[in-house]
DNA sequence: GTATGTGAATTTCTTCACAGCA
DNA sequence: TGCTGTGAAGAAATTCACATAC
């Protein structure tokens, strides 16, 4: 969260910013902010602030963000090719390197940058590549065994867009996305302003 | 998450559950189902378990779920058209009533059920709608304009999916949702893992 | 016997407030 | 003066452990 904001700040060209600056723009404390970031080192000058490129690339690092992911996309529906094409991902050092279907129609058709394998293939095809992690985005039905395939080709690092949450297989890290989990805090939020209590978010 | 873990468990046909049972399912602790569920009312059965019907019931109701919420959908490109035919909204109660872009070259195709619209109709459109909650899937240069324009057709809450962090009009709720966000977290994860420390997520 | 609901104990997280440095 | 880094204080969340109910 913190290097989104440092991101943006750093593009509306500031290069210095004070924690109490930074805290009003991510509607968190100041004093949470230094607290975080005394657990990563001394990174503020006193009486001047903290230098937004440093931080950001401070950040990064402890990320593991500082050389770029190539990642394996599983599934070539919309939600995939959504995906293929965000720009987000670029931009933060993630690359679609390989995107797998199980559907024959959709095999040698072109993804983005992609060409759409077989997922049969996904075994041999990454022992080339050598991705570490990958994207499901597959019916709910198929996501249980497509973690399974992925995590016996050696991605063990996973993100689920299925809408069921698959267990991590002995090894892997599995990260839920959950679409509808947000609309559902929305309409919380709703429910409760409905009824009278703090609209406040 | 209670939510969704209790919804599966039911489509396995199993009807009653003891936190200790789905504290394992969600990786929980025991303890702290059974403190969360304290907090909404007294919904187990001492020496038997929990209704998992009636706790979806009751959760639902909490979240404002007992009925469905149409949403308006302003972006009508790959992210737009994988939403619209996201399985998972429907299923949830969220219901997509109408869809708006920008680009006058989509206006009039179809978008799964919807028509897509003119943005600038959106104030006319939602009049007749009435929709309160919306999503924002439009490139990020414009989900500041496009948010300010669903806030005065009275759309207030929002789940914005562009990946810049728009700050909330008075009055409106807004979500951000960036998909960067978790491959970031499975970096980190990797990361650590890779310098011996312990590779439990 | 089994599993809940909940005060009490514990741990974790956040805020305060101020010494120290630019 | 202005702002950081951080112990101490305070608040919140989690876990423990057990009386209670089925």
């Amino acid at each position: 969260m913190y290097l989104q904001a440092l991101r943006e700040i750093q593009s509306e060209g500031v290069s210095v910013v004070s924690s109490e600056e930074f805290g009003q723009r991510v509607d968190a404390s100041a004093a949470q902010f230094r607290k975080d970031l005394s657990y990563i080192g001394e990174l503020g000058r006193p009486g001047v602030g903290y230098d937004v490129a440093a931080l950001i690339l401070r950040i990064a690092e402890i990320l593991g963000l500082t050389q770029p992911h190539p990642l394996v996309l599983v599934g070539a529906g919309r939600l995939g090719a959504a995906l293929c094409s965000y720009p987000g991902f670029a931009e933060q050092g993630f690359r679609i390197a390989a995107v797998f279907d199980n559907d024959p129609t959709k095999m040698g058709r072109r993804l983005g940058e992609n060409v759409i394998r077989d997922i049969a293939d996904l075994p041999r095809v990454n022992a080339a590549l050598g991705c570490r992690m990958g994207i499901v985005a597959v019916p709910g039905c198929v996501a249980r065994d497509v973690v399974q395939a992925m995590v016996e080709a050696g991605i063990g690092w996973i993100l689920n867009f299925a809408p069921v949450a698959v267990g991590a297989p002995k090894g892997a890290t599995i990260r839920q996305v959950d679409l509808t989990h947000q609309l559902e805090v929305l309409s919380y939020y709703m429910t409760v302003a409905k009824h009278g209590t703090d609209p406040e978010a």
